[in-house]
DNA sequence: CTGTTTTTAATGCAATTGCATCGACATTGA
DNA sequence: TCAATGTCGATGCAATTGCATTAAAAACAG
């Protein structure tokens, strides 16, 4: 007969299903909000900010990747969907001809701000509704736990 | 110009970028552990290990989609490829035509102790490595906080 | 009862994601 | 300097997911 693995506690076993399901929680209802108001989804919302963020709007897709965790393939064509819908652009990356940048439009800051209109409000009723700001900030203090190293 | 909305506070919106990167970061650490291992995916697992909690091993399919919050198309194609590997069964429900009980066989009992050597140890490696008892408890009680209602 | 509404699960088809690999370029090391 | 190795982004194809709808049966309302 197998050996058990060493058992994780209950408290973690019960602090990781908890994780799941409220991320697929807010992330579900967040995203109905977003659909129903004719927006696209979280994640479009996710390059958008990061590109509206980096230095002239302009990032690479390794950078984007690394900053919302998607998969490389995925980006990939993420950015053709947003390329042919003008929310960014692709640029030639100086110096480096297997590089490019990823530089967001005007039409494509827009959208991050009227999507913003209705994340935030969004956050606010399934998140700030639920935590105070003390609260949010231990929150924070144990995920970033979990993700460091 | 646009009303920006009540705008979420900065701790707020730190904790639920955190939410979200450690689901991420965590789920994509464990499930590279079990794909390496040759195993399906968490899905297949929560599907699994539901049903074995369940009173025979049996559960309706609104019951499983209501435990790990997936939606009813998708859980229904999934059972499809469980039951074509003999992972579960799909059985009548006595009294209702409409519904059906699906049914862990002794295959599935047998996978999802087998992912579970695996998986418990990845929980170790990926969570329990990070936070004590205690903060997993905190954690619990904070998440608890955004599933409610 | 009987027609209407609701609940449950499945499915055709489009969109997205995952996997493996490729082609182009850059970097490294002898 | 040039062969080997590594990095970056794209892409063909399979698998999965999302969307809209359907069929079947149950519950409900008059």
């Amino acid at each position: 007969m197998q050996e058990a693995p060493e058992e994780p506690s209950a408290a973690i076993i019960r602090a990781w299903g908890r994780l799941i399901r409220a991320e697929r929680t807010v992330v579900g209802r967040i995203e109905a909000e977003l659909k129903s108001a004719g927006f696209p989804s979280l994640h479009w919302y996710d390059v958008l900010l990061e590109l509206k963020r980096g230095p002239e709007g302009r990032l690479t897709p390794r950078e984007i990747e690394e900053a919302v965790l998607f998969e490389q393939y995925n980006l990939s064509r993420l950015l053709d969907r947003m390329e042919k819908e003008g929310l960014v652009r692709r640029v030639p990356y100086p110096g480096d001809k297997r590089r490019q940048l990823v530089e967001i439009t005007e039409e494509g800051k827009a959208l991050q701000w009227r999507m913003w209109s209705v994340y935030g409000a969004a956050i606010n009723r399934f998140i700030s509704a639920k935590l105070t700001d003390k609260e949010a900030g231990q929150l924070s203090a144990l995920l970033l736990k979990l993700i460091q190293e």
